[in-house]
DNA sequence: AATTTTGCTTTCAAATTGCAAGTGCAAATA
DNA sequence: TATTTGCACTTGCAATTTGAAAGCAAAATT
């Protein structure tokens, strides 16, 4: 299933082709924030994936090199996501779409106040959380 | 048909409600790079959407008021597509979608040059892409 | 040993996509 | 003036994808 067909070779739409859909940024969207997430974290989201579609996106996530699965440190029954480089590599782009929303849509009080922030020194936040990010992914 | 649901009010979601598929960003990414388009020249983009899901697409897209409808000047037969303010400022995220991009798809040269332009000045570059962008939608 | 949890897979109806052909109006051409 | 062409869609239909629900095997808990 689904390697990689480019339905050209522009940068937009190659990017689309991998995450150009309705769920996975959202997968995304919860590693960035919880740096790791078993498969019913995912589930437990606002947005109700349904299981089968989770499967799917998290299989081309990582076919994609968006994300590895790893095994659980306390458990073989459960199995733990998180992002890759490319992954991480996403979040100027998730803070874009976050400043966008902020610009046209009325968000709850908790995102706003992360949006603020952000917004104090966008190049600040986006180096520190990388950062962030890329610790977490070291502890192997 | 296709007023706004929400799936959730996290500002991630939300905005992939509106543009989160295969397809629109694409028109939106013409758009910046015509600064106006007629119906058959999203048409004739590489990537050959089909008639009835452009016919769609522009529909949502113009309900969501990313896009405007406007008349042709010199044909009634024509109908001419421009961005709107909202759809002007998704230019920061198609810019860190061109980055993304740039680092894990080997690109065509043209989009390169561009995208390295871009990263000399990437506040720069949006500023001044978006003037211009606002300048071509007053002229109406 | 029995039950529950976890990470999926399967099933199937409903919705969306993609392809091809068609429609209606405007403008260019004969 | 009649006719063909161009343009912006719409329609029909098969194929793919989605979404909701149920099922399943291995591991963990009771």
């Amino acid at each position: 299933m689904s390697a990689l067909k480019r339905r050209s070779n522009c940068p937009v739409s190659s990017s689309l082709d991998i995450w150009g859909d309705k769920w996975s940024l959202l997968i995304v969207r919860d590693l960035m924030f919880s740096k790791q997430c078993t498969y019913g974290d995912f589930l437990k989201s606002a947005e109700k994936i349904a299981t089968n579609i989770l499967a799917s996106r998290l299989q081309m996530l990582e076919e994609n090199g968006i994300i590895t699965k790893l095994e659980h440190p306390d458990s073989k029954a459960k199995v733990l996501y998180k992002l890759t480089q490319k992954g991480i590599d996403l979040l100027p782009l998730m803070v874009e779409i976050n400043l966008w929303a902020e610009k046209y849509f009325s968000l709850p009080e908790d995102r706003l106040a992360i949006i603020r922030e952000v917004k104090k020194d966008k190049e600040g936040f986006v180096k520190a959380t990388t950062k962030e990010l890329q610790r977490n992914s070291n502890l192997t």
